[in-house]
DNA sequence: GCCCAGGTATAAA
DNA sequence: TTTATACATGGG
């Protein structure tokens, strides 16, 4: 992977000669499209607008060219490199998932280019707070009218709200935003993480039970929120969240719809996927859920 | 109108 | 221990 800077921006070129860079093979839009992070718009063919880190980013991927501006070699090293999780060799892990798994690599075939986002804690707990019992388009939809009534203003949008800002916006300034019985969830998350009682830069260092039993108490989130939260902020890639479209395509694909527990599935996962359990995850749920189910041909 | 959605807390069996 | 229900809301 060759990193340049031009003018305002920095293009990636991925050289993919074999054994010398089989580091990537990100898709931008697979990856943002795939239901880890909320603040984007798509602008065109694989053309996108995202928010993090307080930035507001266009990325252009064409062929084996990927843009990102504004932005200099320096941010993409610290920022959208472990963000965009551009590091990891994603070539081998899909690889080795799909070996004996006829299912992962049909999502590989499908989706090979999901990667894993390494967001920023704060909005991914809060985030996925929102997750509850909602739409991907509802959720963008709440996010994105939190972050205009209580983000801090940027030079093209808002920022994502801080905890303190959302403890001043109150019960009924988040219900306003459409949170419903959510909004009492992420006060608590507000409260314990402004009070230092939760630690979320800790959660990446921790051991993973521990940084979920840690997540989990706070008031509204439980095991799938705790999940999503350690798997797509904190790099923890062993979770293997479960919710309604995994459960449907791993009962449909591994347990021919036997009435499964969720515990079972885990258990299988992390014997089938490993430590690149999360992985397997997020690309099956993308699999699943934009996928035709006449195209899938899950026997 | 009806059903559903990247769930969770709570009560009841 | 597992199973049922309320929770707020709007997109399809």
């Amino acid at each position: 992977m060759q990193i340049e800077q031009h003018n305002n921006s920095v293009i990636l070129t991925f050289t993919n000669s074999p054994g010398r860079d089989s580091s990537t093979g990100i898709n931008i839009g697979e990856t943002l499209e795939s239901g880890q992070c909320f603040r984007f718009q798509a602008l065109g063919e694989g053309c996108y607008k995202l928010q993090a880190f307080g930035r507001n980013l266009t990325i252009r991927q064409a062929w084996e060219h990927i843009t990102f501006e504004p932005c200099t070699v320096e941010e993409f090293k610290t920022l959208w490199q472990p963000y965009f999780d551009l590091e990891r060799d994603y070539a081998h892990v899909m690889a080795q998932l799909s070996a004996n798994d006829p299912v992962m690599a049909k999502a590989a075939a499908y989706a090979g280019g999901v990667h894993i986002l390494r967001q920023e804690p704060w909005e991914c707990l809060i985030s996925f707070i929102i997750s509850q019992n909602n739409h991907i388009k509802r959720i963008k939809g709440i996010i994105d009218k939190l972050c205009r009534a209580y983000g801090t203003p940027t030079q093209d949008g808002f920022d994502f709200p801080t905890p303190q800002q959302l403890i001043d916006a109150g019960l009924d300034g988040l219900l306003s935003c459409g949170t419903g019985f959510r909004a009492k969830y992420m006060l608590d998350a507000a409260q314990k993480v402004q009070s230092g009682a939760l630690s979320l830069e800790g959660l990446k260092q921790m051991p993973t039970a521990l940084a979920k039993e840690k997540l989990m108490e706070v008031y509204g989130i439980g095991n799938k929120v705790a999940d999503c939260v350690l798997l797509f902020s904190c790099g923890h890639m062993d979770v293997f969240p479960i919710d309604v479209w995994v459960r449907r395509i791993m009962l449909q694909a591994y347990f021919h719809d036997q009435t499964v527990t969720d515990t079972h599935i885990k258990a299988f996962a992390q014997k089938q996927f490993g430590q690149h359990a999360g992985i397997a995850q997020q690309l099956l749920f993308h699999y699943a859920r934009t996928c035709k189910d006449e195209e899938r041909n899950i026997c």
